[in-house]
DNA sequence: GCCAACGTTGGC
DNA sequence: GCCAACGTTGGC
């Protein structure tokens, strides 16, 4: 089992988003590396939820996957601002998975915090100029945050 | 709103 | 395959 971050930005979906929802297709990733990460996610790992262009930014909660290697529908709709012309359906370019909301943390585990805590060698999102949308975090430093929860 | 840090695109 | 130009992300 493992544990990734994902970002969002709440203005476009946020984590109350996912609590109405349950569960949602986490699509629109339209970046390579974010994508490589999204499939080597497997049913039962754990991704934290991370809200971006926030003031401040930091993680607001947990989420599982439940299901795998899924072809991004939203590459494929010209009415969606991800659709990718380009992707083959033979062949699509861009995969995800399937998410539900495990957990809201009753406060935010703040980007400073995470700074305070975490070298940037240990942790992608905390590195000067990382934008990946989709990182892994390694497990005792998941194991860490989440003994901050509450 | 600024801008650093990237990633992507496309001409050559 | 190089790289300049451009677009985007996201903290501040």
């Amino acid at each position: 089992m493992n544990y990734w971050l994902m970002k969002s930005e709440p203005i476009t979906y946020g984590i109350d988003h996912l609590f109405k929802e349950k569960q949602c297709i986490w699509d629109g990733v339209r970046n390579y590396q974010a994508r490589n990460f999204l499939k080597m996610m497997q049913v039962g790992d754990l991704a934290f939820f991370y809200h971006s262009n926030t003031q401040p930014p930091g993680i607001v909660g947990l989420m599982r996957i439940i299901e795998s290697n899924i072809d991004d529908p939203s590459q494929f709709d010209p009415d969606s601002r991800y659709y990718d012309p380009k992707s083959d359906p033979q062949n699509p370019r861009w995969q995800t998975v399937k998410v539900e909301l495990a957990e809201i943390f009753n406060a935010m585990i703040t980007l400073e915090r995470l700074k305070q805590n975490f070298r940037d060698d240990q942790m992608m999102v905390i590195k000067k100029g990382n934008r990946l949308s989709i990182t892994p975090v390694e497990q005792n430093i998941a194991e860490t945050i989440l003994s901050w929860r509450n």
